[in-house]
DNA sequence: CGGTCAGTATATCGGTCCGATACATCTGCG
DNA sequence: CGCAGATGTATCGGACCGATATACTGACCG
């Protein structure tokens, strides 16, 4: 998933790791967090992959700028890999870390791609809704006044969630009505 | 946490993986999973640290029933540290993940503990609320239409749980003051 | 009677990510 | 001048997940 944001992130314009993560903090909200510790070895990673390479750094603003910052940039072979990330709708991108970055890049992804992920989503959020309401349901008396308190709160999280992705996917299919006239 | 919620669990009853794994979904709903990818191997780290223990298979039962389960039943070092999980209300308290299952466990922690790790994931959230706030005011024209979407969902939900929060303390405070009398 | 599907049950492995920690530099403030 | 706070890169141990393997049981269908 990382991958994917850092990818998503250098393909608009390079950047060092500091900033990297700010932006990644600025684009993903509340829905994901990704910490250095995880952020300099994918950077690693990436760059062995060469799917991204370090700009030379130029040495005139090195004397006058912050001290050795690696400075990234992606790569050709890093644009197809982001298109490939795009374009996939598989389940994992229904979880709930996945979906957040997905719905990020948007924007950049097909409007048919886009439809797949919402209404996996959709089915995933709705599975769990049912899970919930069963447990609340069924064993409501095994269960003592703040688990149940949970539930209920998480029951409210799913139905609102299913509510907004029914609302968004409205919105998808208009777009399309719109652009096919 | 996983070490928590067994102990938790098995000082209701003892139980073998399959089942425990069932009621943790039970206990935790929508908050947490647990697979057996991890609940296994730390059912051997907890065995091995002496704090659960493998009851012995009943010969008469076995015979009858499925094969091969094994039963874990906690000791008393494991109630012992149960106990200490359950009175520590430091900041991992209020991550998004442990929260859920301190709460679930709240009618077994103290009053004054459950106050604390409410306050504390309140804080939490709050400061989660102000970043949105700040990042949907000032950076909202650099941000596309989908991510906007995204953080507005974001800032919704964490205010409904500062209100859901603020309820709860409500709550607790006025069991105290009838405690009181 | 045989086939096969779903549920019960235990377990491993590679991989992703986090939190703590370390360290070094630059900036602004009192 | 000192020092707090932002900038910046990096490692390590540990928690947890998802895929996968294995094996037994019960029920349903033809």
């Amino acid at each position: 998933m990382l991958e994917f944001a850092i990818l998503g992130l250098l393909h608009e314009a390079p950047m060092h790791g500091y900033e990297l993560r700010k932006r990644l903090h600025e684009l993903l909200g509340a829905f994901r967090a990704f910490s250095y510790g995880t952020l300099y070895p994918t950077l690693g990673k990436l760059q062995r992959a060469h799917l991204i390479a370090e700009e030379a750094p130029e040495d005139d603003l090195r004397a006058w700028g912050r001290r050795a910052r690696k400075v990234y940039k992606i790569t050709a072979e890093g644009k197809e890999r982001f298109a490939e990330l795009l374009v996939d709708a598989g389940p994992q991108t229904w979880d709930d870390d996945s979906f957040g970055v997905h719905m990020a890049f948007f924007s950049r992804t097909p409007a048919e791609v886009r439809m797949r992920i919402l209404e996996g989503r959709r089915r995933r959020v709705e599975e769990r809704r049912e899970g919930l309401r069963t447990t609340l349901g069924s064993a409501s008396d095994r269960i003592d006044r703040y688990t149940r308190e949970l539930h209920r709160m998480g029951l409210d999280t799913t139905e609102r969630e299913v509510r907004w992705l029914n609302e968004l996917i409205a919105h998808e299919q208009a777009e399309q009505r719109k652009s096919e006239e």
